[in-house]
DNA sequence: TAATAATTTGAAAGCGCTTTCATTGGGTGC
DNA sequence: GCACCCAATGAAAGCGCTTTCAAATTATTA
């Protein structure tokens, strides 16, 4: 079999256009004649639309394959009223939080035959209404959000025109499916393993207010320090912005004030390694002198120093699970899709307290 | 307004017709009638394309800020072959390295209403090759690929489809732009850096020779070894992957040897970071007994234990610079386009040796 | 076997826009 | 004042596909 000769779209070698008379782009009425039917009858086996004869079926797919014929999605797009592509609202394209998730979404919609068309909100708002001006006047055929700091209305509303997929909410509304992940007790399994090493004293870097999860992330705080009996100290907890140079300064304030602590959990953790930076310019070891955990288990968390015990957050399964449940959606189909439990992955920022 | 009527491009309903003659889509021909002229005209003005008098171009911007009119990318698509798109060869979409550079790109891009469609090649070239039919079947204007394992040959014959920028490589040819960063002499920099700082003993850690980059950051360590008067010994070059864990393990390796060095310079911080983790793991402090650089200046390096002495890659602005060189190539310009110089960042990994 | 229903198939009408081509009014030159 | 040219504009022909709608074919029933 020769698969060389099979694809002649295929750009990988040296590969010429085919000799033959290849004149300007391959229609489906080129396909037509050289399956001896008519255009019709190939769009709808292309699409499987209607019943057609195994015969003619058969010759189709010959012709098909033989003159390497892709459907020009524009074309198809102007005529079906479809674009086979769904928009994505991320905040930053180089986020290391929602990279993966990226992927997740880019290997699943791939296959189902979907492109994804993906753009920055940037954290705000109006830029993400802007997005989704600028997906809808694309006209994707739905559109995945990824958290954001959008109204839950304004997203209702955009739910109105094409389905909408988003995380780190809990909406129903038709054509409207969210995701999302159990925040409060990753945050709580968090605290909770600081607590089970004997620590009593914990810091938590909290994270802007403006964002559920940060909301979350705290009370999961509160409820474990709750379950253990331990009352809580607002003086330990001080607010960052999700990213590292603000978890240093958090602990530098957090020192500032003079509290007496032996562990730190910070809302993410990209605030956890700045924590970790802040402590050590202070002269302060982790684990040895303050045990630390983050949230989000980033790829880098690994190799922080010291790994970074945390809490994992599947972001690439819910870029995977997104895009399902927005295959689902078009497909007309309602999504029964469930996001993986947090899970505390302990490495070595802590240590259990002796005493 | 009823917005439930409005939405009749929804996939999952059954369309029904509209109920009155002024709803569903608008269209250029409802633009022309408000503004009282021909499509024509409308379709001149909006994309400037002859000279129309004052008077109708008015009354056409008028009508068409009234009414809100997007025009519709598939029937522009369609009827001008060109969709405003470009499509853009990743390697990972989630790669701290190209993050910010797809970040460049968008934000070049936009401005000047093009789109881009991100694709990712996972490092390998038949998966490129397929990137490029992908995006080719999408109908985009150009591609930009952001370095990867494609044949030269093979980009060329991309470019004689479309315009194609390329970063990593030194091609010319027509409608083909290549950037390059100066990795040679970057690699250079590092190395001086550190025998500037009396080291002699400088192990390398490469990255896969089938990368160009890799095979020019070597060249250029061996060039400052060569300016310092410093004989290269291969026995202190170990190979990674450009990931952390084969940082660590080619300094697991090299101590293996027994090789004596004062210093490491790591083809990419990724492996550096690595190989921080592997020289604690064998008691080793950096910089104290091993001094350590690295490459490209990931964001997150400030923030690695210790901060990291590595050489500035203007990934963002390459980004821009690739999307800017795509503009002209597009508007039929010959991009003028210079990459930054490569700068050493010195940070806190590196120690003067004093004998 | 005739008549009707069910199934395939093809012809043709768009989808919303760009672009060619022809037309309309002026200017210009003599 | 007439032929001639140029600029501004509109009519109409697609771009390549999907999707009616109706025709052609086959299966079913009386």
């Amino acid at each position: 079999m020769r698969e060389a000769m099979k694809n002649k779209t295929t750009v990988s070698g040296v590969s010429k256009p085919a000799p033959s008379k290849n004149q300007g782009p391959m229609t489906i009425e080129m396909v037509a004649k050289e399956a001896g039917v008519s255009p019709s009858t190939v769009s709808r086996i292309l699409n499987g639309t209607a019943v057609v004869s195994e015969a003619k079926k058969k010759s189709v797919e010959d012709a098909v394959a033989k003159l390497g014929f892709v459907p020009n999605p524009m074309a198809r797009g102007l005529a079906g009223g479809r674009t086979f592509s769904v928009g994505v609202i991320t905040q930053s394209m180089d986020s290391p939080f929602y990279g993966p998730a990226l992927r997740g979404i880019e290997d699943t919609l791939d296959p189902a035959g979907y492109s994804p068309l993906f753009v920055s909100g940037n954290w705000q708002a109006p830029a993400e209404a802007r997005c989704i001006d600028i997906l809808l006047s694309r006209r994707v055929d739905g559109i995945i959000v990824l958290t954001g700091r959008l109204t839950d209305a304004a997203l209702k509303a955009c739910a109105k025109k094409v389905p909408v997929v988003v995380t780190g909410r809990n909406l129903k509304a038709a054509d409207l499916f969210s995701l999302n992940f159990d925040n409060l007790e990753g945050a709580r399994l968090a605290t909770w393993h600081l607590i089970d090493q004997g620590h009593t004293q914990i810091a938590f870097i909290s994270g802007d207010p403006q964002h559920p999860d940060a909301v979350q992330r705290l009370a999961g705080y509160k409820l474990a320090l709750e379950q253990a009996g331990i009352a809580f100290q607002p003086s330990l907890v001080v607010q960052g912005e999700y990213n590292e140079d603000s978890g240093l300064q958090a602990v530098l304030r957090l020192m500032a004030t003079q509290q007496r602590f032996t562990a730190i959990f910070a809302a993410n953790d990209q605030m956890a390694v700045g924590a970790a930076h802040g402590l050590l310019r202070q002269g302060l070891r982790v684990p040895e002198d303050v045990s630390l955990v983050g949230f989000d288990d980033l790829p880098n968390s690994l190799y922080a120093f010291p790994p970074l015990t945390t809490v994992h957050q599947p972001a690439y399964e819910m870029g995977q699970l997104a895009a399902e449940a927005m295959l689902n959606l078009l497909a007309g189909i309602k999504p029964q899709l469930q996001v993986p439990a947090p899970r505390l992955i302990p490495r070595e920022s802590c240590r259990r307290l002796n005493r």
